[in-house]
Parts: structure tokens; C-alpha cells; sequence
RNA sequence: GCGAGAGUGGCGGAACUGGCAGACGCGCUGGACUUAGAAUCCAGUGGAUGAUGAAUCCGUGUGGGUUCAAGUCCCACCUCUCGCACCA
């Protein structure tokens, strides 16, 4: 017998693999097309198994679409810029670009030792020339249809990393990558006109019908649609007007002061002159606080009166205008009418402050006002509105507001436009160049790549490290030729990988990005597969970029990613892997001790693939347990000579319509969506079976063919999980072709079939017995094959009231 | 507080449109083979009461309900995980 010798079993295989370029994917076929995508990852360092089971998955789904006939795109490559990879390479003080290509080189070395599937033709790696060109060249598409703008912004910084940061990649008041609170300061930067996409990027998501519903409620949440109505307020005895966004018009009436951000402009042009030195008392300190403790729920609301006040369009009266610390300026118009009877923030403010609590809206219920009430109601004090059922009459005001010309109908969102320029190194360089007579002036085309150069101080300082680099920094300008210098800030990472799915179809091609005639037939992705952190940043970036690209005319597809898997977390000992806490399992050590198909089957064995899993070295012992005992019994099988075929048994029937009801279960897993889980279960039936059926008849009685019919069928079904354990041994049983060039097996209905069924009985609810019938018996039949058996008549003293059979699974009866 | 999801043996987890709860694996117990161990193979394994192979009862977070039949459907509640959170 062969012994199982995995080592040298995986990298024979994979060599051969390879040099056939069996993963190569030709760039058309009349095969219909399948783009499988898995994240990619962030070379920062090596990559531990809960890294692997993103691939696996996705290796997965690659090889079992290629048995169903689809021509299969499975590309692979690394986010290579970005600050996760140059704040591990400041800590080994090693140079970015150093450190991110040797770890590029480990972990491309640690997948291929998994037997991935990629084709590795299409590598893409955004930190290099030839794809950040093209990154660089999307922001110039941006710049010049509006998208891309610079303006002085108060933007998140932090300290540790020293540079600006999205709103997205700030959470919980700290920094995304590294935990510290970030802070605020007042830089030019460049920003993408996201928002202009919000509407379309909250409605799209109704087509995406592919995607898990909690990715979309994260999207839909950080977009933040609220319906509402801007009004506008005339300052009074001036010619000022203070414009406020309100999701409850109907309110209006109620308005008893009105609220001002700090940060706002017109806080210096209502103050009266002789609050003014007061105010700025207030206002530092304010500033001085936290921002994002100022910001939070349970901060003391605080307010300076300006001594103006604002005339209410909607009744004429006068109210006192403050300046708070609990209004935003990012959000509406930095204004907000104080409605303290019916916003719990404004009552909380009123009652503080001594203003009045005018009701508007007499609920429903009975309500005592200890507290705002935000219900529904009908409007009270209201002038001719008075009467309107809220919320169900909401459109009346509206319909109101805009014929009286007060206020107007609108949609506000959370979502604020994407800052991309971080004042760091490692990143893709903005192509703009600042001209002293031209102002500001692109890269033409015909110049990329900015190319970032290598022997610069990269240390972050706070500063952009390129504006000390005078080689890079002085250029002639592209309009006139006079002296000029290029902007020193570099990109956001996300926009090198918001665009990264396009690239690996056309991967080297040097005169565009892509092509559209291939994208166009390869996009949208079919299945992306990767983690649940990227729900709202890289997954709404991307979809972002594509929506650009094509209302550009680049792309005919607006939504990137058609079906959308986010797999959990692989734990171990209860927490996340890391190398600080140093519960790393290690893919290479896996490999070395059961080899890769063993790691990859248990994997996937672990659980179902979208929850988070806790390692457990004793499960994968169990797996590698069921690997070898399934090369034992395949090999069992391949030593047996051919017999003469006969008509087949009982036994041998019973085998199988094992087979192939495990055909039929494993095929509708596959089908059904990523229940790898239960189809390696599945898998472990079938050898079961196939052992027992081994076990129970004597050696010389075998049915040779029948065995190995269910080895051929076992070794099929397992090849998208375990390659090289399957080709192996298919090669053993004498097959010349490689198991990748199969089709995935069927199932036959009719060898399902059984003669005789056994059913339960159920008496008052309770199971009592179970009996035999014929697969197609009639109720009575059953009936009366139930009310003939002695043990089940023994439960039965009276006439039964009711009796149902469920065809084919149970007898009820009630007495 | 708002939104989403989940609670099943000692553990990870199965269970189609309501239809025999606990598939498969781990662990555990006993046995075979061994001088012994490892490995492998065989048998058992939700709980309780029985001297048993018998038999009975209880069991899917809690309490109700619908139904011949509920892990699955409905109502109320508890716990946990995740996301959002002064967004006017």
C-alpha cells in the first residue's frame, strides 16, 4: 500500500500544476465566465490561517465552478501601500518598499504551499509603477470631472501615525489602524465628492440582492438619508438669513430658540458687539474640549447667547439665537431650530437655559411632559396646519412649506466626502503640480507615473516627507514652463484598492488601466469573498470608484460586486490572532504537520464558513484522522482486480443509493451557498458507508465495480477541498487526465429509489413505533398497516378522532 | 437608545417549504492488536428512573399561544455578539 506522504504528494501536484499553467485563464472561452474575487490582502506581514480561510473559501467556489463548466477568473495580489505596511516597517527600521516586497515574497510562497488556485499571471501589486500609474491616472479622471477638490477642512489627525484620516477609517473617536484618539486640525486636503453619490449609492444597494442584508444596513447607516426640510430664518433687524435642515417640520410652531454650531460663520456676525469678548471666552472653551467627548452622548449640553434673535417664518415670532456645543457643523447647515417640547436635545437644553417649552404636537397617548415627546400626534398651535395627523399627514406640511415659499423639501446624509491625502510616504503620489503663474495644474496623462522615489526620509513628522525632497518637489510646469513645485501628500490606500478588481483583467496592459471590451465581459465580479471589516470602507469606495468610472463612459456596469460573502474570524484561545498576544496559528506549521489539504478541509469543516470559528487542535487532528483513513480504504480499493459484474444486491443497492444521496446533498451545499461544512460531513458518510459496507461483507464478495464507482464519485466531490489528495489518488486508480479537467458528477434520481420505506407512528404526539410500508402505499394502506400492529394498538383504547399521514415520513394519530 | 443576528449534549456544530432533535467531527468509556505506548480498528455515548437488550418520563434560553405535530410559526421576556449612536 502507498504510504500517505503528503509533502512530497502537495508539492509534486503543485509543480505539475503550474508548469501545465492549468490556472491560467484564457482571457476569452466560449464557457460562460465566472469572476471569483477574494479580498486581497495587506502585506504587513505573514499571513496566520484566518487569513488562509478567506482563500480556501475561495478556492473553493473557484474549482467547483471550474467542474461546472465556467471559464474562472481567480486572481490573487496584495494592497501593497498604506500605512498598516509602513508603520511595521518604521518598527523593524527597514524601508517601506523592503519590507512590503519581502513579505510579498513570504506570503505569495505561503499560498502557493496551499495549492491556490490563482492565476498567478495576473499578480497585481498596487505599490508598484505599473499599477499605481493608474491609480494616479483615476484621480485625474476625478479631477477633471469635479470629483477630486482641495479645500481647508478641519480633519481628523492622528498623532501616532501623523496624518489625516477618512471619517470611515476613524472609529470610536480613534484611529482605524492604530487605537489612538485622534484629534483635529485645520489643513488643505484633498477630498472626493462622494456625497454627490450618495442618493444612488443608498438606492443601489436594493440591487444588490447578492449581498448579506447586514453589510447593507451598515451602508444604508453610514450614508444616513434623512427626508426633511430646510428652512430659513431672517435675523432680525439685519439682513442675515440662518437656514436650518429639519427632519420634523411640523414642529415648526414649537421653535422657542435657535441653535448655532460654534464653528459656524454666522456666529460672528450675530453676536452682538458688546457679548463679543464673552463670547470668544465660550467659544475657547469649547474648543478646548475634546471633540469627540464634546460630541457625545452623555456631554453637559452648553450655549451662549448671542443677543440676537430669529424671526420664525411660520409665525413671526421672535426667538433668541445661542451658540452650542451640541450642534455640528459637518451635518445640515451647522443651524438648528430648538424645538425643546419635542427633541429631547433642545428640551435638555431649554430647561438648562431657562427658554420656554412650547407643545406643538398633542400625542396620542396620554404623555405627562417630564421629557421631549417625539411620537405621533396631531398638530396643535399650529395656525392653519393645526388638525394634521403626524406622521401620517407629514406631506400637508411639506406641500405647505414650499407653497408659502418658507422651506423646501430635501434629503440630508451622514456620509461626508472621502479625504484621500495622508501626509505620509508610502502611498501612490496626488499628480498635481502647483505653478506660480498657472495655479494649480494636473499631470497630463502622458507623464505618469509620479513616481515615488526611493531614497527620501520617510519618517512621518507630521509633514508630508516628500516636500523634503527637493528633487522630487521642483518640476517645470506642464502649461507653461515656468517653475513649479508637485503637491507631497500621497493617496489614501483605499483608492489603490477600490479599483484593484479591474486591473487583474487586463494586468499588463501599459497604455490604459484596462480595457473596457474585457472588463465589460468579465465584471462584475460574480462572488467576492473577504471579511466583514471592509463593510463599509473598501466595499463602499469601490462601488464609489465604479459608479465614476462609469458615468465617465470607462465601464457599462455600476455595481462592482454582483453576490458579496463576508466569512467570519478564526479565534484562537478567545481572541484574535496576533503576534503581540502570540496565539498565531501559523499556515506553514499546519502544512508541515498534516500537510495543506488536510489544513484546507478542516477549514472549511470548522463551522459554517460566515460565523467566526475558535481553532482547536484536536479538530484538525480529527480531519487529518479522516484524510488518512480515506487514502487507506481508496487504496484498499485501487489494489482490487476488476470481478465480474452482477446483479447487485441488497447490500450493494444500499450502498448505493448512499452515494448518491450524498451526491445530491454534497451538489445541493455546493448549490445552496458556501455549506462547506456539511458537504465535507457529507463526505464523511460516504466513507463510512463505503467502510462499512467493507467491513460487513467478506473480502471475496466485493462488488469491485461499485467501489470503485463510489471512490471515482468520493474523489470528484472532494477535489474542489482537498486537490491534491484527489489527483493523487485519481492517478492511482489508473486515469491519465488530471482531476481538474473533470466535471462535477451527478446524481441519479432513480438509484435514490427504495422499494420499502420505514415511517414513524406518532400517537397523541409522542412517537411510538416505526413501520415499514412501500414507498408509494395509500393512506388507507398505511392506516391500516398502522392499526394491525400490536404495538402501536396497545397505545390506542379509544377510536382515534383524526389521523394524517404525511406521505413518506410519519403516521399521526389522535385519540 | 436605534438597527441586525444568534441562543440546540461535555465541546464545534446538523436538522428540507412545521413532520422521527442531536447528522458529521472532537472528547469520553469499554474492547481488539501490542511487552508497553503511539497509531489503527470495533462497540457505546443527551439527561433521569429501571436489575436489564426491555420500558417510562424529561429535554433545543424563559413564560405563554397556534397545531394531529413546534428547534422551526405567533406574542411577551431574558442573555450574548455585531453595527450605529447629540446626525437636528
Amino acid at each position: 500500500m502507498h504510504k500517505y506522504d503528503f509533502a512530497e504528494i502537495e508539492t509534486r501536484w503543485q509543480k505539475y500544476w503550474d508548469e501545465r499553467g492549468f490556472f491560467q485563464t484564457p482571457q476569452y472561452s466560449n464557457k460562460p465566465k465566472y469572476y471569483m474575487l477574494v479580498m486581497f490582502p495587506y502585506p504587513s506581514g505573514t499571513l496566520h490561517v484566518g487569513h488562509v480561510k478567506n482563500y480556501v473559501i475561495g478556492d473553493a467556489v473557484a474549482r467547483y465552478k471550474r467542474m461546472r463548466g465556467f471559464n474562472v477568473l481567480h486572481p490573487f495580489g496584495y494592497d501593497a501601500f498604506g500605512l498598516p505596511a509602513e508603520n511595521a516597517a518604521i518598527d523593524k527600521k527597514i524601508h517601506p518598499y523592503d519590507w512590503t516586497m519581502t513579505n510579498i515574497n513570504t506570503i505569495r510562497r505561503q499560498i502557493k504551499r496551499i495549492g491556490i488556485s490563482y492565476d498567478w499571471s495576473r499578480e497585481v501589486i498596487t505599490c508598484v509603477e505599473e499599477y499605481y500609474k493608474w491609480t494616479q491616472w483615476i484621480f485625474l479622471k476625478l479631477y477633471e470631472a469635479g470629483l477630486a477638490y482641495k479645500k481647508m477642512a478641519a480633519v481628523n489627525w492622528c498623532p501616532k501615525c501623523m496624518t489625516s484620516l477618512a471619517n470611515e477609517q476613524v472609529k470610536d473617536g480613534s484611529c482605524e489602524r492604530c487605537g489612538t484618539p485622534v484629534t483635529v486640525k485645520h489643513l488643505e486636503q484633498w477630498f472626493f465628492r462622494i456625497t454627490d453619490y450618495a442618493e444612488r449609492l443608498l438606492n443601489d444597494l436594493d440591487k444588490l440582492t447578492g449581498w448579506p442584508e447586514h453589510v447593507k444596513t451598515m451602508q444604508r447607516n453610514w450614508i444616513g438619508q434623512s427626508e426633511g426640510a430646510k428652512v430659513k430664518f431672517e435675523v432680525d433687524g439685519t439682513d442675515l438669513q440662518i437656514e436650518v435642515f429639519t427632519t420634523r417640520p411640523d414642529t415648526l410652531w414649537g421653535v422657542t430658540f435657535m441653535a448655532l454650531a460654534p464653528e459656524s460663520p454666522l456666529v460672528d456676525r450675530v453676536v452682538l458687539p458688546h457679548l463679543r469678548e464673552e463670547l470668544d471666552k465660550f467659544l475657547a472653551r469649547i474648543w478646548a474640549q475634546d471633540r469627540f467627548k464634546r460630541t457625545a452622548l452623555e456631554a453637559e449640553k452648553e450655549g451662549f447667547f448671542t443677543g440676537s434673535y430669529a424671526i420664525n417664518p411660520a409665525n413671526g415670532e421672535k426667538v433668541p439665537i445661542y451658540v452650542t456645543n451640541y450642534v455640528l457643523m459637518e451635518y445640515g447647515t451647522g443651524a438648528v431650530m430648538g424645538v425643546p417640547a419635542h427633541d429631547q436635545r433642545d428640551f435638555d437644553f431649554a430647561k438648562k437655559y431657562g427658554i420656554p417649552i412650547k407643545q406643538v404636537i398633542k400625542p396620542t397617548q396620554e404623555f405627562t411632559f417630564d421629557k421631549a415627546y417625539d411620537g405621533p400626534g396631531i398638530m396643535i398651535n399650529s395656525g392653519e396646519l393645526s388638525g394634521t395627523l403626524i406622521p401620517d399627514e407629514m406631506r400637508r406640511v411639506f406641500k405647505w412649506l414650499e407653497e408659502k415659499g418658507i422651506g423646501k423639501r430635501t434629503f440630508q446624509y451622514k456620509l461626508r466626502d472621502w479625504l484621500i491625502s495622508r501626509q505620509r510616504y508610502w502611498g501612490a503620489p496626488i499628480p498635481i503640480i502647483y505653478c506660480e503663474k498657472c495655479g494649480m495644474v494636473p499631470v497630463p496623462e502622458k507623464d505618469l507615473p509620479v513616481k515615488l522615489p526611493y531614497n527620501v526620509e520617510f519618517l512621518p513628522t507630521g509633514q508630508s516627507p516628500l516636500m523634503l525632497s527637493e528633487e522630487f518637489r521642483r518640476v517645470t510646469c506642464p502649461k507653461c514652463g515656468g517653475p513649479a513645485v508637485r503637491d507631497a501628500d500621497t493617496m489614501d490606500t483605499f483608492v489603490d484598492s477600490s479599483w484593484y478588481f479591474l486591473r487583474y483583467v487586463n494586468p499588463k496592459l501599459s497604455e490604459k488601466p484596462f480595457l473596457k471590451e474585457d472588463v465589460d465581459y468579465w465584471l462584475p465580479v460574480d462572488q467576492y469573498v473577504g471579511g466583514v471589516e471592509h463593510a463599509i470602507l473598501h466595499l463602499l469606495y469601490s462601488r464609489f470608484i465604479t459608479k465614476v468610472l462609469h458615468d465617465l463612459g470607462y465601464l457599462s456596469f455600476d455595481e462592482p460586486f454582483t453576490n458579496l460573502f463576508t466569512q467570519g474570524m478564526i479565534y484562537k484561545d478567545g481572541f484574535k490572532m496576533s503576534k503581540s498576544k502570540g496565539n498565531v496559528v501559523s499556515p506553514d506549521d499546519m502544512i508541515e504537520k498534516y500537510g495543506a489539504d488536510t489544513l484546507r478541509l478542516y477549514i472549511l469543516f470548522m463551522g459554517p464558513p460566515e460565523k467566526d470559528a475558535e481553532w482547536n487542535d484536536a479538530g484538525i487532528e480529527g480531519v487529518h484522522r479522516f484524510i488518512k483513513r480515506s487514502w487507506n480504504i481508496i487504496n484498499e480499493i485501487i489494489s482490487l482486480k476488476e470481478g465480474d459484474v452482477q446483479e447487485p444486491s441488497e447490500r450493494e443497492k444500499q450502498l448505493l443509493r448512499k452515494l448518491h444521496t450524498m451526491l445530491k446533498k454534497i451538489t445541493e451545499d455546493m448549490e445552496g451557498g458556501f455549506k462547506f461544512n456539511t458537504a465535507v460531513s457529507g463526505l464523511m458518510e460516504l466513507i463510512n458507508a463505503i467502510s462499512d459496507y467493507m467491513d460487513e461483507v467478506p473480502r471475496e464478495k466485493w462488488n469491485t465495480k461499485l467501489l470503485r464507482e463510489c471512490a471515482e464519485k468520493f474523489l470528484l466531490m472532494i477535489s474542489p477541498f482537498a486537490p491534491h489528495f484527489a489527483e493523487e489518488l485519481w492517478r492511482l486508480m489508473g486515469k491519465q487526465e488530471s482531476i481538474m479537467l473533470e466535471t462535477w458528477p451527478n446524481y441519479d434520481e432513480n438509484a435514490l429509489r427504495v422499494e420499502e420505506i420505514e415511517i414513524a407512528v406518532q400517537i397523541n404526539g409522542k412517537v411510538r413505533d416505526r413501520i415499514k410500508i412501500p414507498i408509494d402505499a395509500s393512506d388507507e394502506l398505511v392506516k391500516q398497516l398502522a392499526m394491525n400492529n400490536d404495538r402501536i394498538r396497545k397505545y390506542i383504547d379509544k377510536e382515534p378522532k383524526k389521523i394524517v399521514y404525511v406521505k413518506g415520513r410519519l403516521l399521526s394519530i389522535t385519540c
